[in-house]
This record gives C-alpha cells, sequence and structure tokens, in this order.
DNA sequence: CCTAAAAGTGACCGCATAGTCATTTTTTGA
DNA sequence: TCAAAAAATGACTATGCGGTCACTTTTAGG
C-alpha cells in the first residue's frame, strides 16, 4: 500500500506520477522498466518515490488496482440477465470497454501490458490469478449458456473457454491495430472523431461475433 | 553468426551448451535472461560464449534459426492440395506440431517463449515481422478458401485471418495446459505413453476445429 | 515569527549485468 | 618433441538497477 505522504500530494503532481509510470509500465516489462529513469523524466528525486511507495512492486500493485477500479466502474451494472442473448450481453461488455479505452488510453494500455509479464518472477503469479479468474468466468457464463440450451454441448467447456478467453484477448489486439491504423489516418487529415472511432473499433467486435457465435451456437 | 570456434566444438559440448540457453531463454525475457548464470550451471567461463558467438543477440538468433530449421523439417511436404479440405490440412499442421513438440520440447518451448519478448527493445521487431508473416500466410489460404467457395465471405479476410491466427496460437497454450494436467497424471501412475500423449494433445485441436470449422463455414 | 513536523533530495551502497582482453592451457601437426 | 595456433579463462570495465539515509527545504499552526 502506497504510504500517506502519497495521498497527500497535490492531485496534480499525484497524477503526473502515475501517469509517468503508467506510461513506463505499459512500454517495458515490470523488471526492465526503470525507476531511475522515469523520476528522472519527472525531475523528481528517486528517494522521492520511496517516501510514497514501499518498494517498485507496492507502486505497480498501486497502478494495477486503480486502474483496475476505473475499469470495474465502467463494467459494473451490466447482467446477463439484462439481455436477449449472450452475444448482445458480450458486446456490450466490449462497449463499455471502448469506451474505457476511449476514455483512458493510459491505463487501458497499462491493464493490458500486466499480461505480457508472463516471465516476470515478479509479477507472473498476478496473472496466473487473473487468468485463472478469467477462465472460471467464462466456464461459468458457458456452462450457464449450453444448459439454458443456447450453446452447443459436443465440444467439452472447458475447451469452449479457453477458445472465447484467446477471442476475446485478441479482440482486443486486433482492435489496437485498428485503431492505430485509422488514428494515423485521421492524423493526416488533420482531424479526430471521437464517435466515429468508437463505431470502428465496435465494428471489429461485431465482426468477431459474427465468427464466434457460428462457432458457439447448436 | 556464431563464430568457426563453435562449430569447431565437440558435439557434446556444444549441445550442451545449446540446451542450458535454450532453457534459459524459454523461461526469460531476451534482456532477463542471464549469461553469467547459464555458464555458471554449464561450468563454463562466461569469455567462452564470446569465443563462440558475438554477442547475446548472436546466441539468441543462432538458437531460433537452429530451432525453426527443425521445426521447418516437420512442416516440410504439408500441402494444402493434398488435403480434401482445409481443416484437414490444418489438423495435420499441428498432427507434426505436435510431434515436434514430443521430440523437441525444448525447441518447442524455446519458439513459443519468443513470442513473449513483445516488450523487448532488441527482440520485439522480429517478433513483429514474425507476426506480419504469419497475417500474410493466413490471409493467402483464407482468401484461397473464400476464392473456392469453402469459407463465409461475409467477413472481412484480414478479420478472419486475425481470429485464426489467435486461435492457433491458443491451441498451443491450451494443447501445453492440458499436456501438463496428464503429464502429472501420468507421473503419479509413475509411466510416460507417447502415443497415448500425442492423442490427447490432438483431440484438443479437433475440439478447437469443431468450433473453427462452424466459424468459418458458408 | 518561529519551531516542529512533513516532504524532498541525491550521493551512496550492494549487486548484477554484457562484454573485453591479457594471460594460461590445450590441441595440432610437422 | 616442440612450437605455433586455437581455445579457455576469469579478473576487470562500464553501466545500470532498486533501495537507503543523513541531510536540506518546505509547510503548518500556535
Amino acid at each position: 500500500m502506497p504510504k500517506d505522504t502519497f495521498y497527500n500530494l497535490k492531485p496534480e503532481k499525484k497524477k503526473a506520477i502515475e501517469a509517468a509510470f503508467l506510461e513506463e509500465f505499459s512500454q517495458k516489462t515490470f523488471e526492465d522498466a526503470s525507476i531511475s529513469q522515469v523520476v528522472k523524466s519527472l525531475g523528481i528525486a528517486k528517494g522521492s518515490i520511496y517516501q510514497y511507495f514501499e518498494n517498485k512492486l507496492d507502486l505497480y500493485l498501486h497502478l494495477k488496482s486503480e486502474c483496475e477500479k476505473t475499469k470495474l466502474a465502467y463494467i459494473m451494472g451490466l447482467n446477463r440477465k439484462d439481455f436477449p442473448d449472450f452475444w448482445k450481453y458480450f458486446r456490450k461488455m466490449y462497449e463499455v470497454g471502448v469506451l474505457f479505452y476511449l476514455e483512458n488510453p493510459q491505463a487501458s494500455k497499462f491493464l493490458t501490458a500486466i499480461g505480457k509479464n508472463t516471465h516476470s518472477p515478479t509479477i507472473k503469479s498476478y496473472i496466473h490469478d487473473w487468468r485463472n479468474q478469467a477462465h472460471q468466468m467464462f466456464e461459468e457464463m458457458i456452462r450457464g449458456e449450453v444448459k439454458a440450451g443456447n450453446f452447443r454441448k459436443d465440444v467439452a467447456i472447458k475447451t469452449m473457454s479457453f477458445f472465447l478467453v484467446s477471442a476475446s484477448t485478441s479482440i482486443g489486439e486486433y482492435m489496437e491495430v485498428i485503431y492505430d491504423m485509422d488514428f494515423n489516418k485521421e492524423l493526416e487529415k488533420g482531424q479526430k472523431d471521437f464517435a466515429k472511432q468508437k463505431k470502428i473499433l465496435l465494428q471489429s467486435v461485431d465482426d468477431y461475433i459474427l465468427l464466434l457465435q457460428k462457432a458457439f451456437e447448436k
């Protein structure tokens, strides 16, 4: 847990520090991310960081939980029961996910980057836990749909869950590719249309759903 | 390129060095992998490594190309034309892939681990190239199947290719999970049946194909 | 205004890395 | 047998890291 000193910081400075480290941890492994370099770019002393946090991991986990909290606020309130079928629900998840991405690109990229620490001795256990949770969640969802007669039942639920988790991850990567392509295109034209971006990103999701739906239906 | 000194080494020593570094690079990032630690475990001097290779990257790329060469020997000879449909061809690719895995676990794991260096400043360009090649290959294959009327044509080829690449990666990860589970189960019983392992791994592929087939068919 | 607490600092420590190179050891073949 | 070539060595360099701490500066409030 961060120390009181950190929470006593002026909001702008707190934000600046968080932003700088989000950036660093989005682009490097936990081990390769360098506190020394970030404080240099921030123009503060390295010692200060250790007035705010216990150590590097404490800092990392603080960012992680902050970003997760932010994202959760977007996801919260979504309930399978409120949708006529699983894919409408699935799509809505991505709709709020895209909103989160467009409104908090740094946080979103950081959360994605966490998953790239598969080999980090410090971080891998957190990833492992997260993956297990995701698989369990998806398994339960799929089991529900199978029981309700909405999904095929000739393929093991574990397999379908693995398939769906990977497809979900892939959607995220695909969206980033599409976003970069389109972002550069818009840059040339010297504009940046938020609503249009959202539409383009969600088109990727819709296309993926077209494929997934067929794969999972009876 | 490795220096002559390396190729002049006695085969056993050469193999031992390669094996030790395959192991290290399978478990750590390129940057985090430690030559110092590997040479210690090998019982040779660090200077020797620099008699064999220009530098760390040279060593890494040597292992990469060696493993790729080994795997290529398994894949080579497979031709879409020799199969009645795409999924029979796809399955055969995994059949030889599984064989490669069972016969060269270190090489196979190393090749998989390359992909985890997305954030490595030294390695990421190689991954990027590899990904682009994979996507291009898959795109061409899919285009062929669409033109032949075997695949649906209402989803962009780029999307289908992204979907298929991710599913393929996922199969690999799924197989490792399944393999570990089953390997441990067999260990308890104190046996290790190669043919049975192969069958179990390929069952994962078959299940994935059941899903993919539906997703892609007209 | 002045003092005590809080915040900020950066030189420094211990450690680990990739890579070098003068020196020693081993191998080779005439 | 012996000298020249090849290979092996490990102390050493330069660099970078996370983390510490004695010290300085800023802030707060009686």
